[in-house]
DNA sequence: TTTTAAACTTAACGGTGTTAAGATAAGGGC
DNA sequence: GCCCTTATCTTAACACCGTTAAGTTTAAAA
């Protein structure tokens, strides 16, 4: 199977083995050996690509936080007025959807430190870029229907607070298995 | 110091000490060997009181849910019209706090298993208490107010979450520190 | 072709949870 | 008092983990 010395792609067959053993089995069994024997590598070998197994977790939740950014995308773009509030609701369903759908992702992502949160509401690039995405939009829809930022701040914490809430109940082990989270999303989003 | 063998009180010295420890490095770096030795016994000695570490972490947690229990408790106890939608908001300012006071109970109390949510919305002795405390409670005040159960259902899931949501944001390690939670804590809940 | 540097292996270190076997001592029954 | 039972604790080992140092291979640059 494997002849070459050189593996040739390790760096992203480790962080694609990794994500899918996060699936599985959650962070907190995230083995480096494991990864590296199922990429038939030596137990050193991957760090040759990352300093250690913080940078490697960091690379996947790079990974993971871009394909949670363009499920918050494509969610905007698929309502018909992206500027109107429907827009922002739709972002707060794919954020929730997201996390049903790949409950082990939640404790992934914002267990361990790399999610940066600014409050103060201005712009930044260490923001984590879901949230960054999120604040943007909402100024700009808000705005146009004439809202002060003052009101516009507290809306957004309140807003992401309740999204972000909702993803982390229903990303636990043993809530409720059979809730039909879709079904009342909205109703209880726009509460 | 220490000379005789038994150690006399061990099993609650090692909980006391593991909280401790939670809180100063986290859940992630939790060590029962330097817990053991922390206590001045042998590192083999707390399976003596605990089949393994999660049922140790169990024993925690449950300490931990305790004192979260007993804050909510407090918060309805000190509200003047116990009864009223008011001691509904002060239960939730009461959680929110908790949690900024110490952040590291929150990966704590929710990143492993131990947490059941049960959002049927019946009564349940094996829900996570301060969930459980809050349903009962919400579902006496707004029955009184007159509401349809379906009605406080949604409402129910939709404030917890909101409130789990500002505290799970409030505990993130990277998000900012100096933001007066409890100047805006009223104006977020009641958005 | 030679050199250089990146990618990988092997072997080891210290730390972890966990277990088996044995030592100690506290308490109950006589 | 004594013995015996049982809970508690120690010692020693196992397997696994992250990480590092030193050496090997190989691709690519000079």
């Amino acid at each position: 199977m494997k002849q070459s010395y050189h593996h040739g792609n390790l760096r992203q067959e480790l962080i694609e083995a990794g994500i899918r053993m996060v699936q599985q089995v959650g962070i907190e069994k995230l083995s480096l050996r494991k990864l590296a024997a199922c990429c038939g590598v030596s137990e050193a070998a991957p760090y040759s690509h990352f300093a250690n197994k913080d940078e490697f977790v960091s690379a996947m939740q790079e990974f993971v936080t871009e394909q949670l950014l363009a499920c918050l995308k494509g969610a905007v773009e698929q309502t018909e007025y992206q500027d109107s509030p429907l827009a922002i609701l739709n972002m707060g369903k794919a954020y929730v959807l997201f996390f049903i759908k790949n409950p082990e992702y939640y404790n992934f992502l914002f267990m361990q430190q790399g999610v940066r949160i600014d409050l103060s509401m201005q712009e930044n690039n260490e923001d984590f870029a879901p949230f960054q995405y999120y604040k943007d939009k909402a100024y700009q829809v808000y705005r146009n229907e004439g809202m002060t930022v003052e009101r516009i701040k507290y809306g957004v914490i309140a807003m992401w607070a309740k999204v972000h809430g909702i993803a982390a109940i229903a990303a636990m082990k043993d809530v409720t298995k059979d809730f039909e989270w879709e079904d009342v999303l909205e109703e209880i989003l726009v509460e």
